[in-house]
DNA sequence: TATTGTTATACTCTATAACTATA
DNA sequence: TATAGTTATAGAGTATAACAATA
C-alpha cells in the first residue's frame, strides 16, 4: 500500500520529539496554574482570552471555535460551563438568526485578572527561563510559520465538508 | 498578594502562542493518523514506541510513565489497555519484586510498523513541509533547550513529594 | 518508613449523529 | 440545500485516594 517514505533523520526527530514534549510540559504546568488559580481548564481559558481581547468582548460561537476547540459541540459544551459561571453570556446574534453571540462578563474579566500575573510567571520560570532573546524570535518566527502552514493544510482523509468553500473534489 | 510581573511582550506572547497551536494542531493531525491507521491513541503509540527503542523492548512502569504520562494510575490504565489488545505483556521484575516490567509484543511491533510509514507522512506534510533545514535545526536545538529546563523545574506549588530525591525542605 | 503498582471512583472533555431553525 | 448551533449520548482519558506488597 504506502510506499515506505523517507524516514526521518535525527535532527527532524530531534525537533518533532522536543516539541511535543516541551508543549506537553508547559501545558500540564500552564493548567495546573489555571486551575488552582481560577478552577479554568486551558480550553475555558483561551475562550475567555480570546473574548477578552475582543474590542467589544464578544464573538460569535463559529468565530470562538477556530484554534481552540475542534468540534462544535465541544464548544457549545464549553460555553454552557462558561455561561453557568457567569463568566460569559449567550445572546441570539443581530444580523444572522441562526448565530450565537459571547459575550464576556464582568466576572469573566475578573478571573481572567486573577489567573494572568500566575500564568506570565509559569511562562516566564518555566519557557523563557532557558532561552535568550534570540531564541525566543526565532521559535516566535518559525513556530509561526509552522502553525500557518497547518492551519492551510488539510488533513490527509480530509472529511467531507471542510471549513469552508468546498469548492472542489473531495473524494479520490 | 502577587506583584505585577512584568507582562511578556510581543515576541514572548508570540512565541508561548506559535508553540501552544502548532503543537496542538500537530498532535491533533497525528492523534487522528494513529487513530486511523492502527487504533492507537497518543500515548498508547508514545508507550509503544518507547518500548521499541529499547534493546530489550521492555521498560519498568515508573521508567515507561517518565515523559509521558503524569500519573501512575494513568499508566497502569494504558499498560492495561495495551496488554488487553496483546500489544504489551506486563510481568514481575527480576531484581525488584515490587516492579512491573512492560515488553511489547511482536503484535505490538506489527501496529507500530503499520502506523509509521503514515505518522512521518504527517509530521512531512504538516510539520517539516514549511520549514527549511536551518529552521529545523534551530527548532531542535531551542526546544530541547526548554524542555530539558522544564524536566529540571519543578513546578511552583509542588506536590509534597517529587520524583526522586526529596532532599530539601519543600514548604515554606 | 518509603516506594511500586493497582483499584475504585468520579469527573472532565471530546466527538458523532440526529435534530431544529435560519439563510 | 447549506450553515449555525444544540442535544443526547457514549467513550476515552485523567487524577485522587485508599490499599497491598516489597525494599
Amino acid at each position: 500500500m504506502t510506499s515506505t517514505p523517507s524516514p526521518l533523520d535525527a535532527t527532524q526527530l530531534g525537533a518533532y520529539f522536543a516539541l511535543i514534549e516541551a508543549s506537553s510540559l508547559l501545558k500540564h504546568a500552564v493548567e495546573q496554574q489555571l486551575r488552582e488559580a481560577g478552577d479554568l481548564s486551558y480550553v475555558q481559558f483561551q475562550l475567555l482570552a480570546t473574548l477578552g481581547d475582543s474590542p467589544t468582548g464578544s464573538r460569535r460561537m463559529t468565530d470562538l471555535a477556530d484554534g481552540v476547540v475542534y468540534s462544535r459541540s465541544g464548544l457549545t459544551y464549553q460555553a454552557q460551563t462558561l455561561e453557568k459561571r457567569g463568566l460569559v453570556t449567550r445572546s441570539q446574534s443581530s444580523d444572522d438568526e441562526r448565530g450565537v453571540t459571547v459575550t464576556i462578563t464582568d466576572g469573566g474579566r475578573a478571573v481572567l485578572a486573577e489567573v494572568f500575573p500566575g500564568h506570565v510567571a509559569v511562562l516566564d520560570d518555566l519557557l523563557f527561563a532557558a532561552l535568550s532573546r534570540a531564541d525566543i524570535e526565532t521559535l516566535a518566527d518559525v513556530l509561526a510559520r509552522a502553525r500557518d502552514h497547518m492551519r492551510q493544510t488539510p488533513p490527509r482523509s480530509a472529511q467531507p465538508r471542510r471549513r469552508k468553500r468546498t469548492t472542489a473534489a473531495n473524494q479520490p
